[in-house]
DNA sequence: CATAAACCGTAGCCATTGCTACATTTATAA
DNA sequence: TTATAAATGTAGCAATGGCTACGGTTTATG
C-alpha cells in the first residue's frame, strides 16, 4: 500500500484486480466538526460583544446583542442561556447579562486576536470597512502561528 | 440623538429622563446569519473537496468525503443530496459523485482563492502544517479586496 | 456463482441557530 | 397610580449537520 500527501491529506492507495483504489484518511485539524467548531465561534463572538457593550455603555442587554448581531432576541436570549450553563455568562430574568471571570477572559483574548489580525489586514492594505468585516470572519480561524507569523509583520513595518 | 460609531457599528444614543439610552443598530455584513452563512461554507469545501478527489482518483465516492472530512458517510449523503438539490453536484444511488457545471466553476473559484490564501501564509512565516489548517478555516471568510492584498503581496515577495 | 466485504440509503434521534406568536416583567409616562 | 411601551421569556416550528442502527446494492474474491 502506497502512503500518498494530497494538500495536507494522508492518502492511502493500493491496487486490487487491476484497478487503483483507496482510501482517504481522516484530515487532521483541519476540518474538526462543523457543529461542535461552530458553538465555539459563537460563544466567542457573544463573550467579545457583551464585554464591548459593556465597555461603551456601562450594561449588555439582551436586545443590545440582538441588534449588534442582526438577530431576534430569542435567539439571543437561548444563547446567552447556554452560555451561562458553560459559565461564560451570568444572565438573571429581565436583567443586564454579565461576563463571569471565566469568559471575561475568553473576552480579552478573543478582542486582543481580533485586534491584531484587523491591524494585520489594514498594514496589509485592506480597507477599513472590508478589514473590518473580514477579520470578524477570520479570527476564528487563525493558530496561534498565524498570529505570531502576523505580529511579526506589524513590527517589522513599524 | 447622537450617532457614534465603534468598530464598525453604527450606535444611536439617547437621553432620556436623566439616564443615558442606546440602540444598536445591524451590524451591517460582518455578522450575516450564521445558519446560512455555514451552509455556504459547506457547499464550498464540499465541491473544493470532490474536485480534487475526482482530480486525484478519477472519481469522487460518498465514502471518500466521509473519510475526508472525517465524518459519517450518512452526514456525507444527507449533504451530497442537498448539494444535488442546489445543483451543485449530481448523484445518482450507489454512483459516484459528480460537479455540475455550477459546481465545478464554484469549486474552481474557490480552490485558486485557497491556493492564494495558503501561499500567502507560508510566504507570511507560517508553518506548512498549520497554514494548511489555518486556511481551510479562513478561506471562507475573506473577500476579494483581501484575496487582492495577499496576490500584492505574494508578488512584491517574488 | 455465491458469499463476503465494501458501499450507500433511510429512519430516527440530538444540538444549534434561525424564526413568529404570545405571555410576562419592567420601565416610562400620563 | 395606572396605562402603555419596551424588554425579556416561552412555546413551538424549520433547516442544517452530527450520530447509530439497520437494510439494501455493488463489487471482489474464493
Amino acid at each position: 500500500m502506497a502512503t500518498v500527501y494530497v494538500k495536507g491529506i494522508i492518502l492511502n492507495s493500493y491496487k486490487i484486480g487491476g484497478q487503483v483504489k483507496k482510501k482517504v484518511s481522516a484530515r487532521s485539524v483541519a476540518f474538526s466538526h462543523t457543529r461542535s467548531r461552530h458553538a465555539n465561534e459563537t460563544a466567542e463572538d457573544y463573550v467579545e460583544a457583551v464585554m464591548e457593550l459593556i465597555e461603551e455603555f456601562g450594561e449588555c442587554r439582551v436586545l443590545d446583542l440582538a441588534r449588534y448581531f442582526n438577530v431576534s432576541h430569542v435567539t439571543v436570549s437561548r444563547i446567552v442561556k447556554r452560555l451561562h450553563d458553560e459559565k461564560l455568562l451570568r444572565s438573571r430574568p429581565y436583567k443586564p447579562v454579565e461576563l463571569t471571570q471565566e469568559g471575561a477572559k475568553l473576552a480579552r483574548r478573543v478582542k486582543e486576536r481580533h485586534k491584531i489580525v484587523l491591524a494585520f489586514l489594514i498594514e496589509l492594505g485592506v480597507d477599513e470597512a472590508n478589514a473590518e468585516i473580514d477579520s470578524e470572519g477570520i479570527e476564528h480561524h487563525v493558530s496561534s502561528k498565524t498570529i505570531d507569523a502576523m505580529k511579526n509583520f506589524l513590527n517589522k513595518k513599524t
